[in-house]
DNA sequence: ATGAAAGCGCTAACAC
DNA sequence: GTGTTAGCGCTTTCAT
């Protein structure tokens, strides 16, 4: 593999000459073109190793996620992936399994590996981030200011989920609620859905799981710890003559809302005849790309893409928000009336 | 950030002392134990810049991939982290969006890159890749001997698939296939079933559809193409009493399987009562974790984590198998009968 | 067993 | 405008 050497060489010039004309500083045209042609004839490129030691960087970019079996991440690592192509950024990724222990070496790794910045999916019990020194802007968590967050509208997520059961005819609601709740943006989705049914006085009760332990393992992918906390909250809520307590759900998840739906149309509740469900997320079928649930869908490509450019902002000195909230909207899949 | 000299200072001892202890080279207990202490007092860990600078290489290995919008890359994305976590080195994405340009840049920035080895998913026109120099262990396809291949069985599953709607009652098998054919293995497939089919006598039939302009925009998620290519294939052959023409179908992937699937009910024909149908790859749904379709499954973490194997003993220099398949198996999901 | 020093490929400051 | 050179952090001879 050819050096810088080996271009100044054969262009006759000096190895100056040549990491000049690498970086776009002027040259004369008789020397800038014989080091182009060396460049071309020899294949040369220049080696990121010496490069990132000299410039302490690395074009890299790494992205935490908790796991690629949840729909959310595939289609926000395509957007991440995209908005970096544009600026010559490459993606690493780290997949972290809600591995608590994971995830703070790779943070701490991060600053080792001299990557340019962290995009991450945390929701674990995890230590201060920002004190690894690395630019990161964070998804749906926000840990303090030196790491900013991104998100979508949560609490305007809860408040239009429950408008749009009541809209569309329920009027005793439920906003059940299963995940993790460190310094979680999500939580504000309960606030949003309170908020709307005390405004509109509407009957209205939040069912919450927040278990440490289970945050850990996470309400991420088809678990049986879902399974158990649903089977519980209708054992507890199907009243004596068969029906359920409630007409309408608002669930945290489209996980959660789906298992929900499959255990009432198993006691015989009719979906959305009689109970209306909406979870968030706004995951789609992959095979059909139709939407598996009514639910608040997150633009999560536009989280993505915005979230990296806050970070290449970060990277390059500039001040950024602390939090940014990209707007929801409601979509249909089948477990709401028309 | 601490360098290996802070180190050095810090516990009273050379530069060349501390890399000795830093690589597992013997020196006294004394001088071991007070550079240990220095490095976790000062939280030091190697610069990979400048020890890749020195070894030449960067522990990163390039995956591509042509979406992530396909239930099959996920998890073998997982799995190939994984495997790769066990060995410490690091994943590098490339989405190429079956980019035959962007495929070959990225292959030959490899090398530019030092990245030590490429796991390549490519269904393009690109250039050989081997030239680049650099390690590459390819899915799916067979570019020449110095590109080791590694695969499901994909003769096995065409076999497969055709004896099990045979076995299971259908007498008319069409094997419907769509999707590039570059070097490609999935091919062999057809192979399978066709021999199964003769093998036994079976009336059978291949409805082939490849397409050198699809095949770069991909045959790989919802697309239009595949309505078009289904809609066509059943105005030819749904028959004058409004039965299908066939009563057992083999589909190369279970995106078609599915679409055929959904037209042939809205044709108000029967599956799996009158048509049976066996898709290939034995995709999960997200949520539930339930195959979506009656299909051979490749086993893709076992694939990945192979084909990985491979890769890392390339890197080692060691020589390897050209092609290695992994066996298939059948999954239950619905469109065969019991 | 340990330390000194060369050099991996590159950039940038400096001298010409 | 161009060439020379120091040095980024590390490994690895080669002396000691």
């Amino acid at each position: 593999m050819a050096t810088i050497k080996d271009v100044a060489k054969d262009a006759g010039v000096s190895l100056g000459t040549v990491s000049k004309v690498l970086n776009g500083i002027h040259v004369s045209d008789d020397y800038r073109i014989r080091v182009e042609e060396s460049i071309k004839k020899l294949h040369y490129h220049v080696n990121p190793n010496a490069h990132g030691l000299k410039a302490q960087k690395t074009n890299d970019i790494a992205v935490i996620v908790p796991t690629l079996m949840n729909a959310l991440f595939p289609p926000m690592l395509d957007a991440i992936e995209k908005e970096l192509n544009t600026c010559g950024k490459r993606m690493l990724i780290c997949i972290s399994r809600n591995d608590a222990s994971k995830i703070n070496s790779y943070v701490s790794t991060a600053a080792i590996s001299r990557v340019d910045g962290i995009f991450g999916v945390t929701y674990s019990k995890i230590k201060d981030p920002s004190l690894s020194g690395v630019p990161m802007v964070s998804f749906d968590r926000h840990f303090n200011d030196k790491v900013p967050c991104i998100a979508c509208d949560n609490e305007g997520g809860g408040y239009l989920a429950a408008k749009t059961l009541h809209k569309k005819g329920s009027k005793n609601l439920l906003c059940l609620w299963a995940g993790s709740d460190y310094d979680s943006e999500p939580i504000h989705r309960i606030d949003g859905f309170k908020k709307y049914c005390e405004e509109n006085g509407i009957e209205h009760n939040v069912l919450s799981f927040m278990d440490y332990n289970q945050a850990d393992t996470g309400f991420m992918y088809p678990s049986d710890n879902y399974k158990k906390l649903v089977h519980g909250v209708l054992s507890n809520n199907i009243l004596s003559d068969g029906k359920f307590k409630y007409d309408g759900v608002f669930a945290s998840s489209d996980h959660l809302a789906y298992i929900l739906l499959n255990e009432l149309r198993q006691n015989n509740v009719k979906v959305p005849e009689d109970v209306q469900i909406i979870g968030f997320d706004g995951m789609e079928d992959y095979i059909t790309g139709v939407p598996v649930i009514s639910s608040i869908r997150q633009p999560i490509e536009e989280i993505a893409r915005t979230g990296i450019q806050i970070l290449l902002k970060m990277i390059d000195g500039e001040k950024v928000k602390n939090v940014t909230n990209i707007p929801v909207n409601f979509v249909e899949g089948g477990t709401t009336r028309s």
